[in-house]
DNA sequence: CCTCACTAGGTACAGCGTACGTAGAAGAAC
DNA sequence: GTTCTTCTACGTACGCTGTACCTAGTGAGG
């Protein structure tokens, strides 16, 4: 579920140096060869905080609860991620990493194969809906991400756009899909917060300071679309936005 | 900055109950009439949040620090906002009464208007770096935000779409202009950062893993695109697929 | 063997959101 | 004018957070 753009380097690649600590948790090893074999692996780390983000939500994820979920000391946390955003990037690779992309092979027509994986994403972001909430905020760039990416390029191959325009197709896609995930979830909130939406909007709308979203309302008064068909309209629109040719 | 899909009722507004406590700020009155005047106001205490996390980051905004920066006790601005959530509610909606409508008057052109709203919103989001990560978690939902709302359907009038499909259209728009605004942010981060990441993503893409990606890095060797040039680019094709008729 | 980088985890601290209680001010009712 | 009621202001306190720092033990490299 990446969202980035590549910075425009020409990968003359600085190995860190050995006695720095990089800010980047990928470029950290996992392990050092040294010392006793850690009892836990990123993995591990990350399954347990995304156990604990589907059940009780993105702020019930703290260093001690995922630490507890592991059996481990708090502190024992810090020794596999230096510190919370860290534990944020795992999560965030590892749900990227859900795609079976042997399923989701290219197959020439790079349209069907762009709705297909959007579809697969929406199912990731529905079984983890923490995750469009963080992906705007954080570039992902863990191998898993890498490997969407990949993946992405892949598949827009087809189409006969450059590099760096594909990348800015994926960004689109992503952040549209994302911001659907949000709103069905924002939909999908407590009975008493859609009352009050309601009845707010409805006042708002007959208060005549509004006058245009009043009449949109007013149009708008049939049943509501399915969620799907609704998804899959605007996807085909993005989805020609992004393969359209860059010309101005 | 919403990014707001409204719900389908049909505005039987269900006025709230004397007794109950509103989830939604908007529906709390901001004065009820008794007892001593309150010393601060709603726009007072979203400006003094806004230039905390202007300055400081959305991370400095706390309700002792906001407090403090109105000379008002902790507890007190519990008075006026019941819970952190509603605190940012505010800073979004302040954020969103902050276009010049007479200026953004539309002109019948529908793409024109929407691009001059579109770079208007971006100049925003430069000036408030924190909010396009606030605005994909939270439906903005404030009398700043409806006007925004309105604004936007009236602007789209001429493209003859109906509501619902113009809605969707905004909800687009907007998306892409946060995530524009979020990724130049990322983009600016620490040159430490960049260098890692420079090294990290070379790396990778020599690592052999991930072909396509190291292939569209390859490729994207050049100079930079001016950044406003990639989005005026982008924001075309957006407003393109916005606009495109829902027709599947 | 020794050595030393590593792991595990406890303690401690500053800061957070906010429940609760008290004191006083001002419109409403008489 | 007096009283009643409801509001505002704000201090204290609690449970939680991220994490700096310290100790103790472990196991591979020399």
């Amino acid at each position: 579920m990446p969202s980035s753009n590549p910075p425009n380097s020409s990968s003359t690649a600085p190995a860190p140096q050995p006695g720095e600590v990089p800010e980047l948790i990928w470029l950290r090893p996992e392990r050092t060869g040294r010392g006793p074999r850690p009892a836990h692996s990123r993995t591990s780390i990350a399954a347990a905080a995304i156990a604990v983000a589907d059940a009780e939500g993105l702020d019930a994820v703290s260093m001690r609860r995922v630490a507890a979920a592991l059996g481990a000391g708090t502190m024992s946390l810090y020794n596999y991620v230096p510190k919370k955003e860290h534990l944020l990037d795992l999560m965030l690779d590892a749900v990227a990493g859900e795609y079976d992309y042997t399923a989701l092979a290219p197959t020439g027509d790079c349209r069907t194969d762009l709705r297909r994986l959007a579809h697969e994403q929406l199912a990731a972001l529905r079984r983890h809906p923490w995750v469009a909430g963080l992906v705007i905020a954080r570039p992902g760039l863990g191998p898993n991400a890498l490997r969407y990416t990949d993946h992405f390029l892949a598949v827009t191959e087809p189409s006969g756009l450059d590099g760096a325009t594909r990348l800015e197709a994926l960004a689109l896609l992503n952040g549209f899909v994302c911001q659907y995930a949000q709103y069905e979830r924002t939909a999908a909130a407590g009975a008493k917060w859609q009352a009050e939406l309601a009845g707010y909007l409805g006042r708002a709308a007959m208060s005549g300071q509004y006058p245009h979203l009043a009449a949109a309302f007013a149009t708008t008064g049939g049943p509501p679309a399915d969620p799907d068909a609704v998804f899959d309209r605007s996807l085909n629109r993005v989805i020609t936005a992004a393969l359209a040719p860059p010309a101005n």
